[in-house]
Formats: structure tokens, C-alpha cells, sequence
DNA sequence: TGTACATCAGTGAACGCGCGTTCACTGATGTAC
DNA sequence: TGTACATCAGTGAACGCGCGTTCACTGATGTAC
């Protein structure tokens, strides 16, 4: 074989991850193979050996997305099961200001509809996750009060207040959208 | 003057409709010049006499769009001052399968922060008014809970929600997300 | 260990295509007398 | 009212450009002896 397939691998790798993180902040039609390549470090036409067709990498890299992005829920002492801290993390004007390594699932929300079966399904999985987790630590923290419910608004609020915080061109208002939405959701979690 | 000045405005009026619901549903980029002007009955050649560029007509139907979907709070009896009935329209699977005549904000939501400036204000002054006209209702349905502050996730779980519904595959977690959305806001409205 | 050959990741020119945009033209309408 | 002329909304061919994709080539690495 030429070069080695650990070169091979780590080029793949970096070509995924540098989609992964420009279709985040561009958008699934943002940016071009070439641009992608360039970056990355290496010319347009070894995209092909890399793969079959640029949806192949849209689906890869919108996998990665997902995975790196994955709500992480850690419990912490004092902050309703973590909830707190991921409130905090996500609503955050950091976390509003870097798209291309934040929430992909908030990222692609508005063109995953447009999209592949396929797509979509890896799509609604991570939702499906990203709920469940949620819903297991809102149980842990206030039993009884139906946590898959409260998980499943909590989430569509996070998702929606992002996407508004970020459209916004008032930095005042996309400000308080952010705060706003990450202590009603605080209140919300321990009252019940 | 060729043809009538009435025929040129409502030629004019409907290529901007064409735009302002087809955007909805394909996103700013999803659709060409040419094919808007067809499916307005025109061949594309016309276009520039009547927009300056691409740019412009996307301008004038997203203004459009945002007009003709301004969420409309009518008070009705025993409806948290129209607030239910909101809610019902607003997270149905009507207004999830019908992109194209639906919110405006929801449906620009995650491309708008990649626009003009111009645009994004535009954008910014309708989530306000949208934002101040759900604030009154809530003040007038629970008076002294921090009416803004509740319109502010209201709109946000809403718009989290009406897009996660329609880019979710799975028919039965969609339908969960927009029920689930629906009841527990109403409940924050009314509890407070 | 050293030499000859095979493999294939990466290169860069070239392809067809659809896009936004331009332009010479046409013909229905409005105006002047 | 009727005729001659001017206007300009709409037509359709053509433009340059960037895109995704293809392909002949190259040269570093791996394998065989």
C-alpha cells in the first residue's frame, strides 16, 4: 500500500472533523468540497478516495457532530443532578459565540428536516438520547414530577433559546434570551 | 407604460409570496431564481426588473413571511387570555407539516444568524414585538410573574419544539414533543 | 540487508451542470395630437 | 374617436463562475526475493 493506513486514517479523520465543525457554523451547504480539503491541508481531488460522494461526508460528519456535542449530564454536588451545570454550559454566551464545536443538534435543527432518512434517523436518535439522559437525572433530582416530560421541554426550550440567542443582532437581547431561559429552567427543574 | 403599473405590483407580490413560502420550506438557498419564476408563472429572465439581486428578494420575503405569520395572541374566554388557543395552533401537527405558511421565525431560526445585518434586525424586531405581545397576555392571565421573562421561554420552547418536531423521523416522538411542549406550557402560564 | 516491483493516497487539470446575472428583443399598454 | 409613437414588463439566449465529480499521473510506502 502507499503511505501507510494509520496516515490514511488520520487524514479521513481530519478531513470528518474539519467538516464536522465548518458545517456547524455554515450550515450543510456552507462550504465547498474544495474549501473543506484546503483546509484540512491537502488538494480537492483526494476527496474521492476518502469517499463515494460529499453526502457520504455530510452523514459522517453530522455523526461526529452529534457524538462530540452529546449532552453530558454530570452529576455534581448541590446542582440538581448536574442540571445546573448543563444549563449553564449550554445557555451560556461561550457556547452562543462557538457554533462550529457546540450543539449540533441545535446547530442542524432547522436542516435535518430537508434531509436524508437516514440523516434523520441518526438525527432522532441522539434527540431520543439527549432526552432520556436528561429525564434520568430530573428523576434522580425531583422524583414523581414526570421527568421525560420535563426533559422533553427543558430541551426544546435549550434548542430554541440557542437558536434565537444566536439570530439575534441586540446583544442585550440575545443576552437576556440566554439568561432568561437558563434560570426559568433552573426554577423549573427543582420546583416541579 | 408597458403593461399596467397594477400588473407589474402584482407580478411583483407574487414572486415575493412564492419566495416567502418556499424559503419556509427549502431554506434562503433551496430554491433558484429561475424555478421561483416559474412556479410564479413567469420565466426568469424578468426577475431584475424587480429586484435588484437574489439578495433583495430575499429580503422582501422574509419580511414578508414574518409579517403574515406574526404570532397573533387573541384573548379568549377562559384561554389564559388566548394563550391556550396559541399554544394548540402554534404546536400542532398542522403547523409542523406545513412549513411553508407556518412561523417564519421558527423556520429562519438557525440560517438568519448567517445573513446581512439588515435582515438579522429585521429578524431581531419581530422575536420582540413577538416577545412584548406574549409578555401582555401572560400579565394579564397571572398578573405580577415576571410576564416577560415567561414569554421569553414560552417563545423559546415553542420554537425549540416546532423544530425538533419536524426534523425528528420518528412520527410518535414528534407527536410527544409538540403534546408534551403544548400542555406543560400551558401549565407554566397558568400556574406561574 | 539490498534491490525491483506493486500499490494506492494524494495531486491538479479538466468535465458538465446549474446558478445568478446580463442583454437584445417583443409586443401590449399608455400618451400625444 | 383614431392614428403614430414611446415606454417598459416580460422573454429567452447567453455569460462567467463555482460547484461536485472524474481521471491520468506521481511518488512514498509496503512486499517479494
Amino acid at each position: 500500500m502507499g503511505y501507510s493506513q494509520a496516515d490514511k486514517e488520520a487524514t479521513h479523520e481530519r478531513i470528518v472533523q474539519t467538516a464536522a465543525n465548518r458545517f456547524r457554523l455554515e450550515g450543510l451547504a456552507g462550504i465547498s468540497i474544495a474549501d473543506l480539503m484546503k483546509e484540512a491541508g491537502l488538494t480537492h481531488g483526494g476527496f474521492y478516495k476518502h469517499f463515494g460522494s460529499r453526502d457520504e461526508l455530510v452523514y459522517e460528519a453530522i455523526d461526529k457532530a452529534l457524538q462530540q456535542s452529546e449532552i453530558n449530564v454530570t452529576p455534581t454536588p448541590g446542582g440538581a443532578g448536574g442540571l445546573d451545570a448543563l444549563l449553564d454550559r449550554y445557555l451560556s454566551p461561550a457556547h452562543r459565540d462557538s457554533p462550529e464545536e457546540g450543539c449540533a443538534v441545535a446547530a442542524f435543527a432547522g436542516e435535518i428536516a430537508r434531509n436524508e432518512p437516514r440523516l434523520r434517523q441518526r438525527y432522532t436518535e441522539q434527540i431520543e438520547r439527549n432526552i432520556e439522559r436528561t429525564a434520568q437525572r430530573i428523576g434522580d433530582a425531583s422524583p414523581g414530577v414526570e421527568p421525560r416530560a420535563r426533559a422533553i421541554l427543558m430541551f426544546s426550550a435549550m434548542v430554541g433559546a440557542l437558536n434565537l440567542a444566536r439570530a439575534v443582532s441586540d446583544e442585550a437581547l440575545s443576552d437576556e434570551i440566554l439568561t432568561t431561559v437558563r434560570e426559568l429552567l433552573k426554577e423549573s427543574v427543582r420546583g416541579g
